[in-house]
DNA sequence: GAGTGGTCTAGACCACTTC
DNA sequence: AAGTGGTCTAGACCACTCC
C-alpha cells in the first residue's frame, strides 16, 4: 500500500508555486516572513522552511540571507555554441546586464592554473575576477585565468564586455576554438558570499577553454551561476 | 563582525565528503544510517539530514527511499554535440548501459504534443518511456513522443538502443538537425518515483527536438535526469 | 519485529538586517 | 529594538524495508 498523505512542506510548496504562476507575486516580490507563512498555515517553521527550500531547488524562489525570501526572475538562455557574450546576450533578451571587476591581478601561475592555460613554470599569468549582474542582481561570479604573454598589457584595458572582442581588436587574437564543460553543483563558500547566497545553495558550475588561431590556451574560465539563473539552448547541425 | 562558528552539519559534510574523496568508501556504498551518525558525531538528527541533503546537492551521495544513503559513482560525461548515443556513449566511458522500455503506445497527439511535433489535428504520434541505467543504476526516464507517420511500425522494432540508427537503417529517415534545452530542475514525481528518488531532489530537465533532411520534426524527447549522473561537456569551433 | 528514513512539533538562541 | 533568517535540540509518529 502506497502513502496517500500529502505532506504539509508539499502542499505549502504547490501553494506558493502557483500564486507564483498566477501572477499573484512578481519577479523580485518578497514572500511573507518564514514566521508569518508558519501562523498562515499553522505549521511548524521548519516545515515551511522545508517547503521554501524545495522552490528554491525550483529555480521558483530564491533567499538574500538573512533578509528573506524573493520570487525569482525568468532563466536566461544561454547557448554556449554561440560566440555572443553575456552582455550581448542578456540585451537581447530584454534585460539589463551589467558588471563589476572584483579584482585583476598579475600573478606567477600556480601548478593548477600552468596546466588549464598550458604554461611552463614561472610563466606569467592574468587573474580577473568579474561579477555579473541581470537587472541589477548578480548572477555569476567568474574567475578567468589568462595566458598574459598573449595579451601584455591587457590590466589596463576596459574590461567590462566582452574579452574576446579585446582580443580581437587589440591583440589580433581570434577565439577559434572553445571547450565547455558543466554540471550543476553548489556554490563554494566564497562565490557563494559574493553572490550573497548561502554557501552550499545549488549552483552552476561552468569551465571554458579558449584557443586561438595557433591553438594555444588564451584563457580558462571558471563561471559560478545562481543555478536558477539560466537555462541552456543549443542546437545542433549533423 | 563575520560569524566565525562553523555550523556542525557544515563540519559533518565536510567530514563524510573527505571520507567519500579519500577512497574509504567506494562508489554505492552505503553509509551508516542517520541514528548512527547522530550518535557517532553528537547532534542532532534534523542536523545530520541537513549535512546529507547537502552532499546529495553536491552530487556525492544519493539516497534510495527509505532504505539509506549511498555513495555516489562518478558524472557520465555528455556531449550534446555529439550525436553518438547513450548505449555507445556509457560503453565507451568504460560502463555498462542497460534500457528498460516502461511503455510504448500510439495515441492522438495531445495539444501539446501537436505543437511540438508541427502536427495536426487529430493525427497520430507514437510515445514511448523508456529508463536508462548505468552500472545497474538507473540515471534517466525519457518521454518520446514521436511524429509516426514518419516511421509507421516504430513499435514493433526493437527500441532499447539508439533510435536514431533505426530510424536511419528503417525509415530512411537522417537526424539532419538538433535543438537541445535544459536546466536544473527537481524530478516531477512520477519520474521521482520511476527512478527510486524521493519527490522534488535536484535534477536535470533535458528536452530535445529532432529534425529529418526535410526538417520535420521527427521526435521530441524529454528526459529526466539524475542530476548527479552527469556532466556536460562540448566543443564549439568558430 | 527491528531498523530505516520521512515528516513534524514546540520550542530555543544566535547573527544579522531594518528601522 | 524589533524582526528576520540560520542553526539546533529532543523528542515523536509513521510508512516502509530488511531479516
Amino acid at each position: 500500500m502506497k502513502d496517500l498523505h500529502i505532506p504539509y512542506y508539499i502542499r505549502l510548496r504547490d501553494t506558493l508555486a502557483e500564486q507564483i504562476a498566477a501572477g499573484a507575486m512578481a519577479a523580485h516580490d518578497k514572500l511573507p516572513s518564514e514566521r508569518e507563512l508558519k501562523e498562515s498555515y499553522d505549521i511548524n517553521r521548519v516545515t515551511v522552511r522545508q517547503a521554501l527550500m524545495q522552490l528554491e531547488s525550483e529555480g521558483l524562489v530564491y533567499r538574500l540571507i538573512r533578509r528573506g525570501w524573493y520570487v525569482s526572475p525568468p532563466r536566461l538562455n544561454y547557448d554556449p555554441t554561440n560566440a555572443i557574450g553575456f552582455m550581448q546576450n542578456v540585451s537581447a533578451q530584454g534585460r539589463v546586464p551589467s558588471t563589476v571587476i572584483l579584482s585583476k591581478s598579475e600573478i606567477v601561475a600556480t601548478q593548477w592554473a600552468r596546466e588549464k592555460l598550458q604554461l611552463g613554470a614561472g610563466e606569467k599569468q592574468y587573474l580577473l575576477r568579474r561579477r555579473r549582474l541581470i537587472d541589477g542582481h548578480s548572477v555569476l561570479v567568474e574567475h578567468i585565468h589568462i595566458n598574459a604573454k598573449l595579451c601584455s598589457g591587457l590590466l589596463d584595458l576596459t574590461l567590462e564586455g566582452s574579452l574576446t572582442e579585446v582580443f580581437k581588436e587589440q591583440f589580433d587574437l581570434k577565439i577559434a576554438r572553445v571547450e565547455i564543460t558543466m554540471y550543476p553543483a553548489p556554490l563554494p563558500e566564497a562565490q557563494a558570499d559574493e553572490l550573497q547566497v548561502i554557501a552550499g545553495t545549488p549552483g552552476l558550475l561552468l569551465m571554458r577553454s579558449s584557443y586561438d588561431q595557433h591553438d594555444n590556451v588564451v584563457t580558462f574560465d571558471q563561471e559560478f551561476w545562481r543555478h536558477d539563473a539560466l537555462q541552456i539552448s543549443l542546437q545542433v547541425n549533423n
